[in-house]
DNA sequence: TATGAATGAGCTTTCATTCAT
DNA sequence: AATGAATGAAAGCTCATTCAT
């Protein structure tokens, strides 16, 4: 509930952020807060090699040793932004949100398979830069690799699986691997948001209708109805 | 024919970028090739920033002052090494095998895909490095965008209707928009190399097997035969 | 004695110096004291200038405020550490201590000696952490050099001096200048201190035979007896 | 012949340590010597930890930046300032000088001391920074402790146990333990060293008449002659 | 009195770049 | 063309000191 409050006032991925932060190190002080919110953002836009920590200072408006009051080097900051939201909120979201559409929709798996896909989509944008730090970040640092708990993958793979099973019994759909499936679906999904997110941002981009579209692919391939 | 000469030689990709480097700027010595070679693994495996010139020359058995005989700043050696690469070998590589395999399978359009991901597969290995710097850092310099040049997205859409085109008139598939169904397969495709390559490097991967059934998904989707 | 209940509570050189400061200053509080403790082990440990007030905070077990609140400075308070010894205690000791010996074995040089140099060796164990400070330290602080009384030198030699008149007056030991003895029996001293203490500090040393072939030879040289 | 050379030009101590030093790396540039002859007077003057690589630049006339190009760390140039001597120099010299005083003056106890403590005291003038240093870094840098010959000490003892021995024999001395007797010569001469040069420089010091009497307390004591 | 977050000057170290050889 | 010593600006980080609480 606090964090609800939080996050209305913050932007959203630096306000979950801090929460998960929170959560693990107690209640911050403000100069602390600012200077994730803009180590988020730098890192985000720039990379972390090319972000120097007096760069991440004069944007947070705090000295350059207040970062280091905080966090004991630079790497440190890096990781600390990116654990605590793994730990504390992504994971359980995830899973949590795939059971509520699934109970929602019972038995309707394009209603099932769009809501899932619109929700995440919804995760990715609130998640933005930290998305983007995790894409850049995560091949360089054994620290940021660690910090993805080893059973988000498997907790995600059953989610999908306890979904499609009820269809592929009933004949409704192909008996597919659902790890294969799932690769797709995120495939089509990841693909559809660097498109819209990162390529071709200034275009008009109507979620809907494209999710509409992906499902359709995904359902009937592109044999004629 | 003439590639083949400097595959032989080298690796993939650096023997791909130093082929089109000599073609816009004439044979290079040596030591400039065992630079070019340097910086490419280099910036693969570590990202432009964090990347020392100093480690690229000592890699590269090189003074560190030769780097900048032959290339004014650090930039100019990054933007070598992906411009001339576009310029020369990537674009009318892309089309004309797209156009090749179209003509060879006329008719089947199964055979035409399994063909052009094939193929796009190869090309993805072959310049896995230089594909890994172009991931990494297009975002964060403007030259490089620059180097991708504007038609190159327009070359490959118009190759895609072509393809497209007659199995739609003939009515063996829907009408879908060339452009929207290219990024579905680039997607798929790219969700697949990244996990092949990328993600779970060390597992058995059956290209084959993967790409008939990523086709089959694009063509028949999740409905039972 | 009432310094032997300061040395009940404390560790002899901490607490000597505890009380010499607050004869200065007053009575202090817990912290305070906490903090010249701290210091003075962390200057002798580790030379003042590779101490960090933080690291004497927390030894401490103080905020690193409470340090300048009672000290403004990290060099004032290496001063003050030094200066009331000097001022109250280190003199006053020396000086009496030497004419209480003197009085006591009277007539006995060798027993002079003895008592004497085990008193000046108890002293500098008593001390030792002071000592390592006044040694690193003195060359680099101007108020250290200072913080030594100039009398205290000419104290001492003048204490030497009574001690050996009446034996040179009744032809028992040669005519020696009594600075130039001095200095042969402080370094002698100090040589056996530092081999002891710091040097090989883990071997086993008796003090008192030890201190009796010091005086052996300064009484009677390597000739045979 | 070359080193003489250098040790003409430069002051003793620099001379010998960068003789040291370039037999162990080769020869140094100019820039590197003065690097070398500065750290070494900062480090005397003001200590290992008071001292700024940014002075020791300004003093050798360098940019910060070329200590670093030569000297990975401040440490290591305190180490490499230290190390090369006693490999190269200190020992041999040492262990040399002795045998040579005592067949020269075969038979002359007193000659044999006089000789040795001359050139004892003439080696700490000449090294006079590097011992400086020594005296004050030692403690807290096990690098150096490590730089100093585990056999430095048994070589000198074995030296002295030489020349002892046969005075020993023939009853000319007491039967005392060379290490003991070393122990106090050293202590003497220490002691002596400190004073006229730390404590009290600017007096005249008459080092003849000075050793003349330390030789004569440590072979007469103070008994009347 | 005591705190500890905050500061910013200054520290050691890195690095792209220059230039005499 | 090639070298590698030299540079100095800028990086990450430390630390004595201040100050609102």
């Amino acid at each position: 509930m606090t964090e609800q409050k939080a996050d209305g006032a913050l932007d959203g991925a630096i306000g979950a952020i801090i929460g998960a932060l929170e959560q693990e190190e107690g209640p911050m002080t403000d100069k602390k807060r600012r200077i994730v919110e803009s180590a988020v953002l730098c890192f985000a836009e720039n990379g972390y090699a090319a972000t120097a920590t007096n760069t991440i200072a004069r944007r947070a408006g705090v000295a350059e040793g207040t970062i280091f009051r905080h966090f004991p080097t630079k790497k440190e900051l890096l990781v600390r932004l990116v654990r605590p939201l793994f730990a504390h909120s992504l994971l359980p979201l995830a899973v949590e949100e795939m059971q509520v559409e699934q109970t929602k929709s019972a038995g309707d798996l394009r209603a099932i398979m769009r809501a899932i896909m619109k929700s995440r989509l919804a995760l990715a944008d609130r998640y933005a830069p930290l998305v983007r730090i995790l894409i850049q970040e995560v091949k360089f640092h054994e620290e940021l690799q660690a910090a993805i708990p080893a059973n988000f993958l498997e907790a995600v793979r059953s989610g999908a699986e306890t979904i499609l099973a009820p269809f592929i019994e009933r004949g409704e759909i192909r008996p597919v691997d659902p790890l294969y499936f799932l690769r797709s679906v995120i495939s089509l999904l990841i693909g559809y948001y660097l498109l819209r997110s990162e390529v071709a941002p200034q275009a008009h981009w109507d979620d809907d209708a494209e999710i509409e579209s992906i499902i359709d692919l995904l359902l009937n391939g592109l044999r004629p109805r």
